[in-house]
DNA sequence: CCGCGTGTGGCACTGAGTGTCAACAGTGGC
DNA sequence: GCCACTGTTGACACTCAGTGCCACACGCGG
């Protein structure tokens, strides 16, 4: 074939670097503060110049919001993998487990990072907007799972599950990941998802 | 008394510089796009300096966030009124109106902002951002109006009627605002507050 | 008329983010 | 081993957002 074939070789490369610029940025902005880091100051920690760093990440929000990866695909999957037996809500329950999971994976990272996001507007910010492009998804999938041609129900389920674990996790985090997230959500449940 | 009395004369000027500033800035972004309007274009389009703008506004996402004004505030007084013989979501649901009654009050703008936030993403990451706020403070007011202990159910009810009140909207804005907008968050509340 | 507070514009500066280009390294074909 | 191809990188220059600073003008009260 004309070219590169493109062993694993240089990916592995690229995938270090980005980790690296990943791990420096976090380590900086959650010591020193995310308006007073630079990310000059972050480039030269990781060790490349500051144009490598826009190419990997769009913005300095972006090297955080990036931490939560690709979540919302896998809950998106994780929705459609679910039986049809299950009622809406157990089959919602379900989903968001891919988000807790990986919270009570690395539980002392996931603190530092919701703490960090929580505690700058900018970054409170983007963190939502992504919420929001996890919640089109997956209202898109519930859609299809209720088939009904009621658009309002899915959106606003989705809406309801998503206030659950928003309160789970703000509750989770204030406590430094004490509480047990998965019975905190499960509580939010009952309350949102029961009597009114 | 020392210095000036301030007579409201200076006080109406600058009202009127910071209407003529949102005004040009409402025109020009939702006409031109976001990204693609510069600072320097709207300041030249109100007539008035660059520096000046940053006196009235803190960004160019600013200009249009202050359109939604004190709503948040509001909310708040207009639960702390709500008779203690409403049930949660009856308070809720008439809180609510305070925003939708603005929405109705001009439908066009409102359409137009809507429209203008939801398809920009630095503006709607601040919306949700502004929106938060409003939670949070609703969240605390209903804390105090249900008086127990348990933290995690204002929380969660609060984020069920917003996840009402963002379904309702998307709906109504994309209806171009011809759906009655207080018919869906009545429906919408129907949904999330009764049979799971 | 004179001081005082306030709003304004101009200027310089830092930092974010982008386009461009030359240098360099890994890969495959010969 | 040589060479062409491709992707990564760093350096430079540039635009735009946002801030600090200072001099100037205006309205008001004494």
């Amino acid at each position: 074939m004309n070219g590169v074939t493109f062993g694993n070789l240089a990916q592995r490369k690229r995938q270090l670097v980005r980790d690296e610029l990943a791990e420096a940025a976090l380590k900086l902005l959650a010591f020193r503060g995310f308006e007073e880091t630079t990310i000059d100051e972050i480039t030269a920690a990781a060790g490349v110049s500051r144009r490598t760093f826009f190419r990997y990440y769009k913005s300095k929000e972006d090297v955080i919001i990036e931490f939560l990866g690709h979540v919302g695909e896998e809950m998106q999957a994780a929705l459609a993998a679910r039986p049809a037996s299950e009622t809406p809500t157990q089959a919602l329950r379900q989903t968001l487990t891919v988000f807790t999971d990986a919270c009570v994976a690395y539980p002392e990272k996931s603190v530092r990072l919701t703490r960090l996001i929580l505690t700058t507007p900018s970054l409170t910010a983007r963190y939502l907007e992504r919420q929001l492009e996890w919640k089109n998804k997956l209202a898109a999938q519930l859609q299809k799972r209720l088939g009904g041609k009621n658009n309002l129900r899915p959106v606003v389920l989705i809406g309801m599950a998503f206030a659950a674990l928003d309160a789970a996790l703000d509750t989770w985090s204030a406590s430094d990941g004490k509480q047990d997230l998965a019975e905190l959500l499960d509580e939010a449940f009952a309350i949102a998802f029961s009597a009114d």
